[in-house]
DNA sequence: CAACATCTGCTTGTATACGAACAATTCTGC
DNA sequence: GCAGAATTGTTCGTATACAAGCAGATGTTG
């Protein structure tokens, strides 16, 4: 090693906690589209989240996707297109927007829900089962 | 309770590791942005990844700070608008744009460092010492 | 009741992320 | 040496994510 002293790395960008949550997160959205086919892991967390709740406003429903009121009108909007949800005015608020599935939707939802759990499966194969415990206790800490 | 019988949740869509990944990145892009001024995780990483190896092409900068070759080209166009990064032909071998570090890039760095520490320290403020050691060993395993 | 605050959905612009496609350059194997 | 494969950077289109801003509806307070 005749190269010039070079200072000591003073951030180590891959032991940066922020950098790898993004790169398990691409590495989740890579496994997830490889098995469920035709929708994105936010849409399905839309069809989750009103298959387990109902019916729900434009707004909550992005408030119970993490997702804000944009980025929840354009997931909508592309479920609403492949007719797997509809939306429709509340009678009981004129702010609101009701959300819910269609048949259709619902179906994605049973269909697509094998296919998601194998891809959680891949997700988490490098670890024990043990390990993903522990996982999923820290980083529901962490959010 | 006189609610009709509900199907337990096949999914708990908020048990999902897939889904708190993403919640998990989401948060430290907004605590990093509270930190760090005008720069995003994405194109500091960038600044740190050239500031650890020097010049790089472009490809291959990329593929250190996990960007395909789209979004690395995006990254690196506006941080050389930005006057921290520069780019020029590789006299080698005639594909590659090598990318390097400017001055102000340089100082970039060194000023958003202590911020993006700061940034790091206040994503992972809910877990203990232990805990984070924990749960870097392994995330690591997840990428 | 009215003024003000808050909420909802929408629009716009910017940034990231990726797949597909392409042209030019380089590498590889025969 | 040459054909085919691989690599690089660029472009384009789609999806997500967010900040800022806005209009209309609803909630809160005095």
């Amino acid at each position: 090693m005749s190269k010039e002293m070079k200072k000591p790395d003073p951030y180590q960008l891959s032991h940066q906690i922020g950098y790898n949550l993004r790169r398990a997160n691409q590495r989740h959205v890579a496994i997830f589209s490889k098995h469920v086919e035709g929708l994105t892991p936010t849409q399905f967390a839309v069809l989750a989240r009103l298959w387990e709740c109902g019916a729900l406003s434009q707004n909550k429903l992005g408030r119970l996707t993490a997702m804000d009121s944009a980025t929840i009108k354009g997931v909508v909007e592309r479920l609403r297109t492949k007719g797997l949800v509809q939306s429709s005015a509340d009678q009981n608020d004129q702010r609101l927007r009701l959300v819910d599935l269609t048949q259709a939707g619902r179906a994605a939802f049973e269909v697509g829900l094998d296919q998601a759990l194998a891809a959680r499966l891949e997700t988490v194969e490098g670890l024990t089962p043990e390990e993903i415990e522990v996982f999923e206790t820290l980083l529901a800490k962490l959010i």
